[in-house]
DNA sequence: CTTGACTCCGTACCTTGGTACGGAGCGCAC
DNA sequence: GTGCGCTCCGTACCAAGGTACGGAGTCAAG
């Protein structure tokens, strides 16, 4: 069997120096004796997989401690086989029981992946608002947008813009919150088959170039239409 | 909109106080000013929503340092649901790989725990053997690209790649949002159509390898183009 | 025979995600 | 006017899992 210095184990291993150290402290790891004469310990190929697998462990989210149970499961000539087989499947169902937990973590970004348009502006997305949790609990409003209803004299008008850059009907959501959110806007629609949107608007607190900036900001590119 | 003292913000969010004003001085949640007279901030149920969102975030995997960019996200106006998305599925890309080798760790103790019963054949009774013998699935890299320091000049540079696994213009966004997010990235744009994403980045900064594995984790297969 | 690259060992320090503690103040109820 | 229950604020502490640092020794090359 091939040996290492200490150095070169870690790096086989893919950590560092002081983290063998420590895994040696810790006893996941056994200490080689010292050869004689002050030379460097060495280490085989043997304490490279263990160390890879005390990661491998670790990633999947059990602590140092779970794993110097696991690496102690061994039958050591006379050692009691039905007691390892009892710890054994005691692990097992841990192991279950987090596959458990991490399949329902992953179903859970599933879902928010899978609802999410994929694009535009965050009003919409659907996976902020899924994490905000409990059934929606009403408000989730948090996001500022505080439609002030501003005095001074209002001009009411409609303007049409075409789009570019919609792809879907989600896309037009998209435009359509972020005119909405455009202080002055009193109503904005938006088609996909049309390549539009009609926005009704205040023209001194919300003119024109306003929408067609906030309309940019999702990534679409407008242009009023003028009759 | 109701107010609450923290005692009751923090009851009604499941957590404890000391853990709300923990939260307040990570930044995760806005420490409300305090009334005149020395009474006792106010809380609203905004706030109660930003702690569920983070508990929320944080069961599925999320640390608080990513929470608090995903906060930072939804208070931005300017910012992409397509981000959100890409975090979203990187983050289950990780889920993922950490179930995969859950699911090769039971069936390793599963192998260990048939073999074990007799108490005679002590070969291949460890976790570490019984991985081996069923291991199959190389992979277990995972741990190489040890993001070390690199120094040098910035060499900015535009890189083609082809890109698998695009399904739409949603993915396109996606994939931007993912190399967008890798530093020394300067542009990143992705076409559906193409089946392809240029990159302008710095090449000290962002090597290749480190642009392939930004959309790898996204569930995309990247190759760099060569003239 | 010096220099650099290691090893060895102990101790100190860091980050994450919180908890706990202690003194001070405020409002209310009795 | 004295508790009780709360808030406020700072600081300390916890467990896990490392990382960093400093002084000393060893070895091989130049």
């Amino acid at each position: 069997m091939k040996r290492f210095t200490i150095g070169r184990t870690a790096k086989a291993a893919g950590v560092n120096v002081e983290t063998v150290r420590f895994y040696e402290r810790r006893g996941l790891i056994e200490q080689p004796a010292r050869p004689a004469g002050g030379r460097p310990r060495e280490y085989d190929s043997g304490t490279v997989a263990r160390i890879r697998f005390i990661r491998q462990a670790q990633d999947i989210g059990f602590s140092l401690r779970e794993i110097t149970e696991l690496l102690s499961l061994r039958a050591d000539p006379g050692a009691d086989c039905a007691d390892v087989r009892a710890r054994a499947i005691e692990k097992r169902e841990e192991v279950s029981a987090r596959l458990e937990r991490l399949s329902r973590m992953r179903d859970a970004l599933d879902l928010l992946i899978a609802r999410c348009p994929g694009g535009g502006d965050l009003r919409c997305c659907t996976i902020l608002e899924a994490m905000e949790g409990n059934a929606g609990a009403g408000d989730s409003a948090s996001f500022g947008t505080a439609t002030t209803a501003r005095k001074g004299k209002s001009e009411m008008k409609t303007t049409t813009m075409t789009i570019k850059g919609m792809h879907c009907d989600g896309c037009a959501r998209t435009v359509e919150a972020l005119l909405d959110r455009v202080p002055g806007v009193r109503k904005a629609e938006a088609s996909f088959d049309a390549h539009q949107a009609r926005v009704l608007h205040d023209q001194a607190e919300a003119p024109e170039a306003d929408l067609v900036a906030a309309v940019a900001k999702g990534g679409f590119e407008a242009a009023v239409e003028r009759p």
